[in-house]
DNA sequence: TGCAAACCCTGTAGTTACTATAGGGTCAAG
DNA sequence: CTTGACCCTATAGTAACTACAGGGTTTGCA
C-alpha cells in the first residue's frame, strides 16, 4: 500500500509517517520504480503500536524502547518495561495534581470579578497587579494550604 | 539594576528576560555606556506580573493582552478579561479530565504485569502488541465507558 | 599594573512531536 | 493531453524557553 492508505488506516497523516521514518520508529519501506514508498501489513502493525502508545501519551523515546523489546523478545526480566509504565503513570499523576492546584488558583482569581465592571476597575486585573507589586495574591496564598 | 539582579528578583534567568524583551512583553530598558541593560523598579513589577500569570499557565499571547489592559486601563467593560480567565479555566479543566482518563488506561495496562516476567512474556508488551494487530485493548476498551 | 572571575552582549541552534509550505514528479481517467 | 489526486524532498514553523559560541566589561586582589 502507499503512504496515503497507511496513513488513513493508521489514523494519522502521511507527514507523520515520514517523520516516524526519519526518527527511526518505522523502518524505511521498499520503493516503487518512481520512488513511492510501498508498505506491507507489518508496517501497519508497527504504526498501530506506535499510535497506540502515543494515545497513552508516551514519548517517542519511550516508544522506541518498547519497540526494541518488541523486536527482540528476550528471556531477560521485564522490569524495565514495568518501570517505564510506572514512570509514565507517575508523570501523569503529578500533572493531574498540579493542574488541580492550578484550577483552584484560577477559580479563586476568577471570583474576584463576578459582576460586570470596567477594565479600570476589574478585580481580576487588580489582583494580578497587586501580586506583581509584592502583595500576597489570593490565588497563590489563599486556597491550597498544603 | 542589571539583568542578573532582575532575574534573581523575578525568579527567572537572564535569558528569559531577554526573550521577553524580544517578544515585546517587557519594554527595552535604558543601556549603560557599555551596552548593559539597566532596569528600574517598574520593570521588576512588570516581570513579576508576567511570571505570576505564567505560574497560572497563561500563554504569552494572553499575558500580552492582560498587559495591554493593565497599561491602558479603560472605562470599557472588562468582559474580555473575564472571558480570558474562563477560557483558561476551561482548558485546564479539560486537560485534567483527559489526564484522568489517561491515568486509568495506564493503570489498567500496568495491571497486566504484576508479577515479574521475562520480556518475551510481559503482559504489558503483549497487550500493546495485541492492540497493534487489531484486537481490542484493555486500556482503551475496558475502563472509561463514557 | 596585570590578571582572573563574574558579569554582560549578540546571534544561533536546540527542545517535542509534529504540521505546513514550496517546488517539484507520477499516475489514472476522461 | 490535460486535470486531479497522489507522491517526493527539503525547509521552516509551532511554544516558551534553554544552551551554546564567541566575544566585551567590570571588579577585586596581588
Amino acid at each position: 500500500m502507499q503512504i496515503g492508505e497507511l496513513a488513513k488506516r493508521g489514523g494519522c497523516d502521511a507527514e507523520t509517517i515520514r517523520y516516524y521514518e526519519r526518527e527511526g520508529l518505522l523502518p524505511a519501506p521498499a520503493r516503487s520504480a518512481s520512488g513511492y514508498r510501498r508498505y506491507e501489513q507489518a508496517h501497519l502493525e508497527q504504526l498501530a503500536f506506535i499510535r497506540h502508545c502515543r494515545s497513552l501519551a508516551m514519548s517517542l523515546a519511550d516508544i522506541r524502547r518498547l519497540l526494541a523489546y518488541h523486536q527482540h523478545p528476550s528471556p531477560a526480566p521485564c522490569d524495565d518495561i514495568n518501570a517505564l509504565l510506572d514512570a509514565q503513570i507517575g508523570r501523569i499523576h503529578q500533572q493531574i495534581a498540579s493542574l488541580q492546584r492550578l484550577e483552584q488558583q484560577l477559580l479563586t482569581l476568577r471570583a474576584r470579578c463576578d459582576a460586570p465592571h470596567t477594565v479600570a476597575d476589574c478585580g481580576i486585573l487588580k489582583t494580578l497587579e497587586g501580586a506583581a507589586s509584592g502583595e500576597g495574591c489570593v490565588c497563590h496564598d489563599a486556597p491550597s494550604r498544603d
